[in-house]
DNA sequence: ACTGGATCATGAATTTCTCTCAATAAAACC
DNA sequence: GGTTTTATTGAGAGAAATTCATGATCCAGT
């Protein structure tokens, strides 16, 4: 075997530069600078002597090089995952149950997916969804009615409950593609003051757009809701009103031009998604395996 | 993907804890200290929460936990090491030559089986072994001759030679089971005075026991030569005298109790062996990946 | 049971590495 | 062409693994 310096942490990055194709998004995916990948590239390239993947594509394409390290690093995560799970769950006995909280609608565009990852890796432990948006769902972790909260921002830290980054994503205004104001190159809060603000039947502090850019501007404008995102998209194109939704709920209506996405603010609205578990149970492998897919996005 | 400690450093450890059987051994294979493979296998049984093998024991067992990551890690290995194999043609464009200078007999037990796995994985890489046994393999190197040597002991640095550690090995004293020295535990070099030494057809300088163990004791017995090392274990056999010869070369025939060993000192002769290299293609991988192989015996 | 030798564990110090930071360079996008 | 994103580079900080020195444990042989 050729003493090589590829390391797990190397695999991790190809992975995440294939899925996100680019450089500072797969930075973003595996918690590190840029330069630091910039880093770790240079010096795997170096090693083998040839360039891994062209840089300045968007895409950026693998070489064949870095598609054949690519694929390595695809088969030793399947294998390393799953040798892993094996062990954790002789280890704990196998039990162990998964009660997880929500507190957004569109929470569930990619819980379902991990959930469904997670039944079948992990078949011994129950998954459960605690029923009902609850305005406080960390406190049902809190209370240990809960193992499992999806919360926005970073919250304050409260004892006996561990914190882990999930991941960010760019909430945006989704309008039809005749309305005035899709001329604009992003929204103002401003923009809203006379609108209606098309969203699911939940609290105005719930909303990113209210929370973090309508309410500091002091607009509020009217609301009208409907419980699923195609219904609101449905709303939106006929012209009823204004929504603002995470960028990838809509990714796909947007590609069809059934509506336009316009940034809120100037620099758009980045929120961020935490996971909030009970300390004593944060260790636990099935529960950082949850974490995992979430971050996956599988 | 459980986010896990589990390095590359770590699947080394586990194959070579697996082959060598203990946990200096393996400390030994790769090259680290022995309190370095604790802190590891402490961290990481730590982290899964159960030991992965028991401890006190000759060889060592692995648990459930260890021998799963222990295939685990052999099947990493293979897929790392072929990927990076079929990188490494690609960029060198495949070509490439190794000739192999040795200057001891015995070399050929582990070097057959590493050159037999070298064809197989760089088959675009002309094999090839420079004949004869030269009293200075390593100025083959130095003048272009051979690509790789197999020298003794540590050399002196040379210009355009790179060397590299190989593997250390305890050359011991073989005996007729009847031998009035069978009866020592060790033996001095004084014990060799009035014996015969059989050995192979070479220089003094070039035998272990000689340059390490009796010149410097100004002890110079008999001489007697034979080719092959069967030949010399019959010699042995049958009274004719004492031969010394690397413990590994002669396991077989200490196992039928055919003979007998002894070591050389009270603390052993420890012998290393080194690989000689033209600095130009020391870090070509396919010399690299040679040179693995022969540390892991294979 | 006791001693000797080997194997392994532990804690502090050191070395080694990776990462972040900050500034620079390059590119893309209007 | 200026402006904003995106990537590279070098230096410094921080963390982590290794080594060193020592102590504990275990087995063999008397």
């Amino acid at each position: 075997m050729i003493q090589s310096p590829l390391e797990m942490r190397h695999l991790q990055t190809l992975v995440a530069l294939a899925d996100t194709g680019s450089l500072s998004k797969a930075a973003e995916r595996v918690f590190v600078t840029q330069s630091a990948l910039s880093h770790q590239l240079k010096l795997l390239e170096s090693h083998y002597g040839s360039p891994l993947f062209e840089r300045g594509t968007k895409p950026l394409r693998f070489t064949q090089a870095g598609a054949r390290l690519l694929a390595l690093a695809r088969e030793v995560r399947e294998l390393t995952s799953e040798a892993e799970r094996e062990v954790a769950q002789w280890v704990s006995g196998g039990g162990g149950q998964l009660r997880v909280a929500v507190e957004c609608h569109t929470c569930f565009d990619w819980l379902m997916p991990a959930m469904d990852a997670f039944r079948e890796h992990w078949p011994q432990v129950e998954l459960d969804l605690v029923s009902g948006f609850q305005a406080e769902p960390i406190s049902l972790v809190e209370t240990g009615v809960a193992d499992f909260a999806v919360v926005h921002d970073r919250p304050a830290p409260r004892t006996g409950v561990a914190m882990a980054p999930l991941f960010t994503y760019e909430t945006v205004a989704i309008l039809s593609r005749h309305h005035p104001l899709a001329q604009k190159l992003w929204l103002a809060p401003e923009d809203f003051a006379g609108e209606t603000l098309i969203s699911y039947p939940v609290d105005d502090d719930m909303l990113d757009v209210v929370r973090h850019f309508l309410a500091p501007a002091g607009v509020k404008p009217k609301r009208r809701n409907a419980e699923l995102t195609v219904a609101i998209l449905q709303l939106v194109a006929s012209g009823r009103g204004i929504a603002a939704l995470p960028a990838w709920s809509v990714q796909a209506y947007l590609e069809r031009g059934y509506v336009v996405a316009k940034p809120l603010g100037e620099s758009g609205l980045r929120c961020e998604l935490y996971a909030a578990m009970p300390e004593s149970l944060a260790e636990k492998p099935y529960l950082q395996d949850f974490v995992a897919k979430i971050r996956e996005g599988a």
